[in-house]
DNA sequence: ATTTACATACATCCTTGATTGTATATAATA
DNA sequence: TATTATATACAATCAAGGATGTATGTAAAT
């Protein structure tokens, strides 16, 4: 049988890219041919030319699946109202942000691929500006917190809230790379809750 | 003429080292094909197989190049005993770090290829695992800076050495992967003495 | 004379992109 | 409602180009 239904469509698209977060987190990048995505899907490499353009429009879409619902569930938190300081609001975002890490592996297996099993140049480097560009957002979101928690009155005096920002951004990007990078698997992933609530304590 | 002296040899060696460098920078660690660095360097495949064993012994040779230096200036700052406080060895070890950063081209090339070139899978998971370590070490050294800081009253009270430590830890990971990957060519680094100094100054 | 420091040549293995084939879902039409 | 036409969702095959590792050649240094 060859014509499928969109529904079974969709299906092999998903299956398709369940296949390339897998054999891209084992493999790279780069050493993840078509056909082994392809047979870890179970289909051929017709399929993969089908749904997508190329291995980089794949990587791409793999990167989509998971990056739009890691936004929301941050921003949910970090726009909160019930939050009366927004310290609590930058503190509970970040910490939710790793515990969504922790407990899925789909989510910290995309996450892998693009800090270390990834070569950022040619077709990839603009992946690069994409993927950096929610840090970029990042900054903003928690600056405008930290000048909204300046002006209430709960954040430390002499602390400028653009130093905090930036000091915050460094943080939580390093805690990620610390995290998923050289050190995974020495037992980090326990004390990083430790780690930001000492890090928003400085600031209170 | 094919045999050459001891001094040509080892610069031919260094020809390729550098080739290697900048190959891996342009094209990314798998794209970068033994005869293109050989070509680059001006000499043939034959060359590389004789000074190393693959391309992940060029790599991790490469990497050593400026390990090591690197580490020589930093500790000598950290380790600097004109500093009666050791938040200044601190400050001034990381400041240096990323000073040495911005003035060698060569140093943050390699840097670059290692945080954003390079598929940290297979023959390079334990690339990755040496790369680590001195982000480890880093640790361990700032915490008994901090310990002993502490110990003569110049950390701020209330925090703990440990959790500054770490704090820093991450702050500097974060500080090079935000330099070098995502951000790179968006004015961070003029920002980096000043995000620093105030890393610092809430510790103080 | 022997080893060194390469250059050259060879065989093998992937990968990719393109093309072609094809059975069927779906829409249009009568 | 039944038939027809066409687009869909792949599978299979083909052609071509690298890349790697190894084996061999060789001229000069030691």
């Amino acid at each position: 049988m060859v014509r499928k239904t969109k529904e079974e469509a969709e299906q092999t698209r998903k299956d398709i890219l369940n296949a390339a977060r897998i054999v891209f987190h084992e493999c790279g990048v780069s050493r993840s041919s078509l056909e082994k995505i392809a047979k870890a899907a179970g289909v051929t490499r017709g399929a993969i030319y089908w749904h997508f353009k190329d291995k980089a429009e794949l990587f791409f879409a793999m990167r989509e699946e998971v990056f739009v619902p890691m936004l929301g569930r941050t921003d949910a938190i970090l726009y909160d109202p019930n939050h009366a300081n927004p310290l609590d609001a930058i503190e509970g975002s970040i910490a939710e942000f790793f515990r969504v890490l922790e407990d899925s592996l789909q989510f910290r297996e995309v996450f892998e691929v693009m800090i270390s099993r990834c070569e950022y140049v040619e077709e990839f480097a603009s992946v690069q500006q994409e993927v950096g560009r929610p840090a970029q957002d990042f900054l903003e979101k928690i600056l405008r917190m930290y000048r909204l928690a300046a002006e209430k009155g709960y954040l430390r005096a002499g602390i400028a809230p653009e130093a905090a920002a930036r000091d915050t951004w460094a943080f939580t990007s390093g805690l990620l790379h610390l995290m998923l990078g050289c050190r995974k698997g020495t037992g980090l992933e326990q004390e990083i809750p430790g780690m930001i609530a000492a890090h928003m304590a400085m600031r209170r």
